[in-house]
DNA sequence: TTTTAAATTATAATTATTCTAAACAAATAA
DNA sequence: TTATTTGTTTAGAATAATTATAATTTAAAA
């Protein structure tokens, strides 16, 4: 995890090495605040914009990406990869959905458009929480997609 | 359209109805401030928090749609109907993306979730921009699923 | 070690958006 | 028409996430 961060040519600073322990394989895109809260009573001195930078350095690295689903609030996901991401409205959390993106289609859609990028963001109740319903109040369980 | 007004139960203010004429058919995408600099000058007594009030006002009852395709700022569209969106990192130009929802193949995926709504934004350079560079600067010409 | 360039820190600034409470105006009742 | 009600507009303050600043500290090179 040090030859990582000199690999990047970041200094191995103890912030940045608990910051990289606490994402890796973390698959609950937590915020800059949620790492923050997380560490600071193990890091007293730590400081809110020390996790900024080093979120900014990886993710400038290739070594994380930043996931905008929710109004106001970034989150961070150790997996670069491109992959789509569901956003519970019950629980708050967010899930990884693996899609292959030729399965999306945009390839070919491309007419003369440069692609280089996407983001797909899914809404909705997840497993647990639909679970949590049965029984209780009734869900409108139609998808978005039966809709049309 | 001040009965389309009426018909969601809004009173059919001066304001309401010049962001409403500004926003009819309008693929621009603008954001709140657009609206408000755009309207300021015939409305100098516009508040920035009508524009804010109007469009969320809007949003509820269906009428448009806010995209979130930028780091900062919403944008709006009164296409509320579901389609993808592309960004220029170029022009910084929001264009409409029409990608029929079965072709995106989430309703096969829906597993154990509820999918209630889905949001596509595609990211690159749009074809006016991509000819201003023909004959300059080379862009990688590659999209992100040819590089897979 | 000593040096130095980079990183951390507390705090201020920024930016988009939301809140507040007083003034105003559209719709309704008298 | 006039009065009343209720929703709307407004200016400005407040909020919340993020970014900038500048002094202090520290990792790593010399
Ligand atoms: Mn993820
Ligand atoms: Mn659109
Ligand atoms: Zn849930
Ligand atoms: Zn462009």
């Amino acid at each position: 995890m040090i030859s990582k961060l000199k690999k990047l040519g970041l200094k191995a600073t103890p912030q940045r090495l608990a910051i990289l322990k606490l994402l890796d394989g973390n698959k609950l895109h937590p915020s800059a605040e949620d790492i923050y809260k997380r560490l600071k009573p193990d890091f007293p001195s730590l400081s809110l914009a020390t996790v900024y930078n080093t979120l900014e350095a990886l993710a400038k690295a290739g070594e994380l990406q930043e996931v905008r689903i929710t109004a106001g609030k970034r989150h961070f996901d150790p997996d670069p990869s491109p992959h789509a991401h569901f956003y519970c409205r019950i629980c708050n959390s967010i899930y990884d959905w693996r899609i292959n993106p030729a399965d999306i289609g945009i390839a070919s859609r491309v007419k003369d458009y440069l692609v280089e990028n996407y983001v797909l963001n899914l809404y909705g109740v997840c497993p647990g929480c639909l679970k949590e319903t049965e029984g209780g109040k009734t869900i409108n369980d139609k998808t978005l997609f039966e809709k049309e």
